[in-house]
DNA sequence: GCGTCAAGTAATGTGCACATTATGTCCGAC
DNA sequence: GTCGGACATAATGTGCACATTACTTGACGC
């Protein structure tokens, strides 16, 4: 026979997988906006207890977190937020550029008029936003600008690789510059870049993708001095019910 | 005061965490020989009994291979071997031919003396286990001969994102056929290949390259009908002592 | 006064027991 | 004979208790 139930059926969930993907994106979003310094800690008994979940949900988000490279991971030491150094940075933006340029060169080279639909419906978007000051809005759609780039050339391994390497990529510029309005250099960049697509000019969109990704490098040069928080204030207002 | 040791400090050594890397590698290998066909199921219970190692330990590894996308992980169901489609590495060696195509342009751009001494070192090296028939030896070396021109690029975002995307191509040769000789067409090919960028060509590696990858896509056509084994029988010989 | 070391404390890491879910099997009704 | 459902079994998922490690505080010796 089966082993009986000793505490009948406690009132949790069935599946429960949305769980960890709260906690997860909770960990996310206290990053994205600028909420963890660069070097702070994560402990996990203290996540357990703000989030209200059990540790281990919070270690299994923890080691998600470290294996995609948003934390760092220290054996018996603990789980921190990377201060990347400027080469890091460097480096991603390199990928990025061998990336977009492909991108920008097959879009140029096979833009049908679905693509051309959605690009332009995003730069006016991205317009919209620019004009009504929602700089929430901006920030989120000059990100996902590139995500969607990705996404038009039907190559799921493409999009989900660039989605890795923009988050990272984005994480630093909420991490050092919060107060900024935007991530992207401006709107008009976007606008061009997808003019040059639509009229077949790869070559002039690979340019125009390289100069504005050079140009995001070149924003990351200063960087505030992080300012240390305690774990509670950082996550105050966010929580993992979602 | 600490709470007082209970078993008087088990001979388990201090770290472990070489033991979560032997099951990781002990998984990886097997998948690696062919011995797990795609479609199989990695029961935690036996790979426990198999690699005489926890089952926690066994999860660990298997979460991080899921993550790294070697498996597929079904909720409630278990951890699967990955059939992948046609479409699916059609997409894999796309954006591999981004990424190698911008990898042998820079390389041609900036070439020391370094970087033709360490290329032609590999290239002797294949055609000397060419001659030899050693097939495990080139099998390796076909492989990491497009690591190390990422790695001659001296970024370690670009190494680490192309390593997971080769390991990935070569699992399928692998799982498709392991009798196969090596997983790159030729070593002359190769040898074309660096030829030309140690000769300044860029054009023609970047040609050379997108060639040879279109190659190796070519080859993964036929499949075997992909027998069934025991996960007993796959792991054979294979242990997490390393 | 400063460096060193030892004990306490709180973190991380891990094995275990239990709950939950899916799968396979058998019996019965139509 | 086949379809449907309930039961038994074995897997996965999770919370908990404990072991181990690192950090901190304090005292002692130089």
């Amino acid at each position: 026979m089966a082993r009986p139930p000793r505490k009948a059926a406690s009132r949790r969930r069935k599946g429960d997988v949305a769980a960890d993907e709260a906690v997860y994106g909770a960990i996310r979003r206290a990053m994205h906006m600028g909420r963890l310094s660069p070097g702070a800690k994560l402990q996990e008994p203290v996540l357990a207890r703000v989030l209200k979940v059990s540790r281990e949900r919070v270690r299994k988000a923890l080691h998600r977190l470290v294996h995609e490279g948003w934390l760092t991971a220290v054996p018996n030491r603990g789980t921190f937020v990377p201060a990347l150094s400027v080469e890091e940075m460097r480096n991603i933006y390199d990928v990025r550029s061998m990336l977009e340029e492909g991108i920008v060169r097959r879009l140029s080279r096979e833009a049908s008029s679905i693509v051309a639909q959605r690009l332009r419906a995003h730069i006016t978007e991205e317009r919209a936003a620019t004009r009504s000051g929602d700089r929430g809005r901006l920030f989120a759609l000059s990100g996902e600008f590139h995500i969607l780039l990705a996404e038009l050339c039907g190559n799921d391994e493409l999009s989900k690789l660039l989605r890795g390497l923009l988050t990272r990529s984005t994480m630093h510029f909420s991490l050092a510059a919060p107060e900024r309005l935007h991530n992207c250099a401006g709107p008009h960049e976007h606008g061009d870049i997808v003019a040059a697509i639509l009229d077949g000019k790869g070559e002039r969109a690979s340019k125009l993708m390289l100069s504005h990704l050079r140009g995001l490098v070149a924003l990351q040069s200063a960087r505030p001095p992080a300012k240390a928080v305690s774990l509670e204030e950082a996550f105050r207002g966010i929580s993992a019910a979602r």
